[in-house]
DNA sequence: GGCGTACATTGACACAGATCAAATGGCTTT
DNA sequence: AAAGCCATTTGATCTGTGTCAATGTACGCC
């Protein structure tokens, strides 16, 4: 059913339009991409691809959370990537896929056959313009992630990431009077170990020494109030209220 | 005198002529890069700009290496991106300057007004296009970097970086059949540091480390002697020979 | 030639975070 | 309501890396 609301829906009624990868195109450019797009649904959990699979298709994260993650031998994980509505999936000029992507929550995406994308780049200026401001912030946001990996110890780690994720879902004026919100994370503590270096039992830990000191509530595991945005704030290690951009 | 041999040189002799971001430009293409571009020449350990400053000029790394980093105020300090002759500098359509960028060795630039620059990227095609592969080679590098910071050990960390370097260094082929190597490390121990989220203490002994197992040998501080690459590769945690891009 | 400075190595110890293990809580199934 | 499953929390201990401190080495300068 998903599959056919999607579907149904034109470009210019889509939710991403003024974000993602097809921000800048004017009515007849949208028409044109959608004609070669295709809507894909992914459940919680399912794996959208691995690690050297072909890279046939790309796509933009319509609705839900999807990971990027690269994985070693043993085991051991690193979330390279946070997908969230917007956000492209592949690259453009490489035959196979670099890292894992997984869904997390149920995620929509919109496709695109890879050659024809390709060519669209190519004649269609307004999206190659967009694809490269699009890579550029997120080359911003990867570099202040190596900051907090390579440097941050892990209750600024836990901080910095209750922030990224509270500025994604907060309006901007309602976080810089330093008021109370409250955010629902998208992910595990898993995920959130993967994603921060830690293991699951350090997230766990520091986030009831954030609860302990009253910088952070819970409602329910998944849930959390921030009182105070500036406490956690000087506990995220960041100079100024930059932090993660994902 | 560096200087004048540099503004002399035309866009079709230049040493980066291939890998830069003019490298898909044509003949006019570049006789018009040739017309805005100025060079610059900084010496080893000259800062080139701090973060915050304003973003008026955007450039090539002619030759020499250059370092990206973002320093918290405690001193903590994370590189964020190494730049080796042909890398990018700025980043266009941003007003300041996210990063501290220095000078390691002397390095020279082939500058262009952040605004020109703009344009150019609009009017020619051959730029953007070449900017962009080049943004998501950076991404994919970032990417693998931050596995890096993440979750390798020190010891990983090291022998990681000393392929990349090597990497970089060599012609493709004489590495393959894992054969000796020699590399020139660019930077010190402190810079290798905050290149892997270590500090210099245990770069150093993990040097020593790799040095007394007869991983790596030393001639002088600065030169690594890699009698078989295979064992470097086994002590990087990588899967297969990928690592680190840059 | 001696001296100063910067960089690098080595040693002793401390501690943040990992590891191993057990307990708790929430949810679905029956 | 009981049972089972999974995610999460909490506890005890271990270890890799950081910290602090001393020593070594190279190089330029007077």
């Amino acid at each position: 059913m998903k599959v056919n609301i999607a579907a149904s829906n034109a470009c210019l009624d889509c939710p991403i339009r003024h974000r993602a990868v097809c921000a800048s195109c004017d009515r007849d450019e949208l028409e044109e991409l959608n004609r070669v797009k295709f809507y894909k649904t992914y459940f919680a959990g399912q794996t959208i691809g691995v690690r050297g699979d072909a890279l046939d298709v790309v796509a933009s994260v319509v609705s839900g959370t999807a990971t990027l993650e690269r994985v070693i031998e043993d085991g051991r994980t690193q979330m390279v990537g946070l997908l969230l509505p917007s956000d492209f999936i592949g690259r453009p000029g490489r035959e196979t896929l670099q890292y894992d992507v997984t869904a997390v929550t149920d995620v929509t995406l919109c496709s695109f056959h890879r050659k024809p994308f390709e060519a669209l780049l190519r004649d269609v200026p307004h999206i190659q313009e967009r694809m490269l401001q699009m890579a550029l912030d997120e080359l911003d946001a990867a570099r202040e992630w190596m900051l907090l990996l390579g440097r941050k110890t892990a209750r600024e780690k836990i901080a910095s990431f209750l922030m990224t994720i509270a500025k994604r879902t907060l309006d901007p004026l309602g976080r810089a009077h330093g008021g109370q919100c409250v955010i629902d994370l998208p992910i595990s503590r898993e995920t959130m170990g993967n994603f921060l270096g830690l293991t699951i039992e350090t997230v766990s830990r520091q986030l009831s020494a954030l609860k302990n000191e009253g910088v952070i509530e819970f409602d329910g595991k998944r849930r959390i109030i921030i009182p105070d945005f500036t406490n956690l704030m000087l506990e995220s290690g960041d100079d100024e209220d930059g932090g993660l951009l994902i």
